[in-house]
DNA sequence: CAAAATAATTTACGCGCGTAAATTTTTGAT
DNA sequence: ATCAAAAATTTACGCGCGTAAATTATTTTG
């Protein structure tokens, strides 16, 4: 098949018949040639496996076919299946997505931007650290790169942003937990990484006024992004110190209830929604672990499909050229019923 | 501060007083110019922020500065956290890691690899899917970029591998078993994804004659990457069938262990060692999440940060001009006492 | 202080491709 | 068959940097 091997696009236009500047078209754009030009350039590609130099090819391009997709801490399972999504619908769509995680550490995000900006991306999806993020340096960031904001909002930056409601999510969850026992207590951490938290405590909060329960916060120590370590230690606290004033605790997200639920174990208290349990415990953010914690979490979800879509759509069409003002899209959780509540 | 952008090298050359080739050597080795240049041009980088274009950088190089990881499922903490462990040591010796996840899919893993071979990385950190693994693709790939084979072996491919003592931990763990109770069933899927399984199946079998007990695999059906369901159904079925001969099992690994006390959650099967449970459970790997199952997961785990060390350091001496034979590292693994086993 | 060693500069070329303008060929509709 | 429109080609230039060779400047050594 191959006898000698293609050193450059000359070559390989000589080889399939064509001029460079032809084949140069194919590659930016394989519907902008002839259908009968598009043949023989693809297989000549089979007969003789040659791809542009990349580096080439950008250098003299304002903008890549690059995406960058930044998460806070890929680690975190649910971070990891998010930007899982985003990465397929970006290769679906003929980009080539790089992912970089900012590992929890600001400096790190802000150097995670600064490779970014020498990318020359297309566009970027970015899931900021929230609070702890230097948002002078996002800010710049967003005026240099088309920039999505997902999962967790940062003012009004960047291009639009794409999340989840959390006051839905906490109310729709809240009504649930009325309806079918014991009003919640919510748990959660006192300095929360990002204003997600801050949503759902306001939310919680309304939602009790709304069924006329009183409301009980438990806001527990904790830095970082611990956050199962930092609810299996506040869940022993809030036990020792009887803090649950009901039998039922709704958490500010799942890797904390994953941590409360390691407390209860270790405590000897049993969790779930039968007779013979004494306490129910619900997350938030459907976390891909839920499923299998004993026992199975009972949380409300992302909708990771609609957000992933909608994020990646909204940043294709500014990519594509639509100019549209900041809006925010805040998507509906969907009610996961398990075992724990 | 910056009164004009630097468009180039020339310009940034001018503006620290210096000529191009000069400064163009301090990116590629800081190391290599005057104590007394390198301080101009650092002080003139920090007075106009110029960096150099990544694209004309790579042209010209046979290799670049950068590393390629890849693992077969960034959605699996073991993974995300190996690799991050990865990424952070290519950092602080000077490279540009960049990450990959076959997403389980051996297509995606040659697409992967394919996309790899045209970045011109300096080397490749590669944790093969396993049995699925396209092997011709994955030889040829080898011999084009210097890459590292870790965590599970695939043939004596690549420059070296490193991972861990399958022997030593399925050994380690089933000695400890056996002395603290009854000796343990072994539980995995029948047709696991890589090689490790085997060799941990092996050494169960070796082990129990050893300690002279008789052996028991409990062998499920269950096909990809969704471990922890694999282990709940497969968990169901053995419970149901009665197929543990003894109170005690060890599974494959931690995920598969997961599964298996989510199923015992659901079938009231208490798990742990203590007088008033019915089960003990034990898992393999150190899996980010193993502390946080209920029970707290007994188990043998990795040592993340010797493997990741070893790997990289391997590879860089490689990448710096070291000729060494083909060698297979196995570090031995740690025993972590929880409570379920 | 002179000689030797080291570092920096000048000069010059090339990498592989993007891309623009002018020209020629092919296509599709009349 | 004719002609306008669309596609492909030719020609030519430039991007930002690597890098080699020859030269000049600076530092180190005796």
């Amino acid at each position: 098949m191959t006898n000698k091997k293609i050193r450059n696009m000359e070559e390989f236009a000589t080889v399939s018949g064509l001029s460079r500047p032809t084949v140069s078209k194919y590659f930016n754009d394989p519907g902008s040639v002839r259908a009968s030009t598009r043949q023989r350039i693809e297989a000549a590609l089979e007969a003789h496996e040659y791809r542009p130099n990349i580096y080439a090819m950008n250098q003299n391009r304002k903008l890549t076919k690059t995406i960058g997709i930044v998460v806070p801490l890929l680690t975190d399972p649910y971070f990891a299946e998010i930007a899982r999504n985003l990465e397929q619908r970006c290769i679906a769509a003929g980009y080539r997505p790089t992912l970089f995680s900012s590992h929890g550490d600001p400096a790190l995000e802000v150097e995670v931007l600064d490779t970014l900006r020498s990318l020359k991306p297309a566009g970027v999806l970015l899931a900021p650290l929230g609070r702890a993020s230097d948002h002078i340096a996002l800010e710049k960031f967003c005026g240099d790169v088309p920039t999505l904001i997902f999962d967790s909002s940062v003012g009004e930056m960047g291009l639009s942003f794409v999340g989840s409601d959390n006051f839905q999510f906490t109310r729709h969850i809240t009504d649930y937990l009325c309806r079918t026992g014991e009003p919640p207590c919510f748990f959660e951490m006192k300095t929360p990484a990002n204003p997600n938290a801050h949503r759902r405590r306001q939310s919680y909060l309304n939602a009790m006024e709304a069924f006329g329960h009183a409301p009980n916060v438990i806001s527990i120590e904790g830095e970082g992004w611990g956050f199962e370590e930092i609810g299996r230690l506040g869940g022993h606290q809030a036990l020792e110190q009887g803090l649950f004033s009901t039998n039922t605790v709704l958490c500010s997200n799942d890797r904390l209830a994953i941590g409360l639920l390691t407390a209860c174990c270790e405590k000897k208290v049993t969790v779930g929604r039968g007779p013979d349990t004494s306490i129910r415990i619900a997350g938030q953010d459907g976390h891909p672990h839920s499923r299998y914690t004993c026992p199975p979490l009972t949380t409300i979800s992302h909708d990771y499909d609609a957000v992933s879509e909608t994020a990646v759509e909204a940043l294709f069409a500014v990519i594509d050229g639509a100019v549209s003002p900041w809006k925010s899209t805040r998507l509906e959780g969907r009610l996961i019923l398990r075992d724990s509540a």
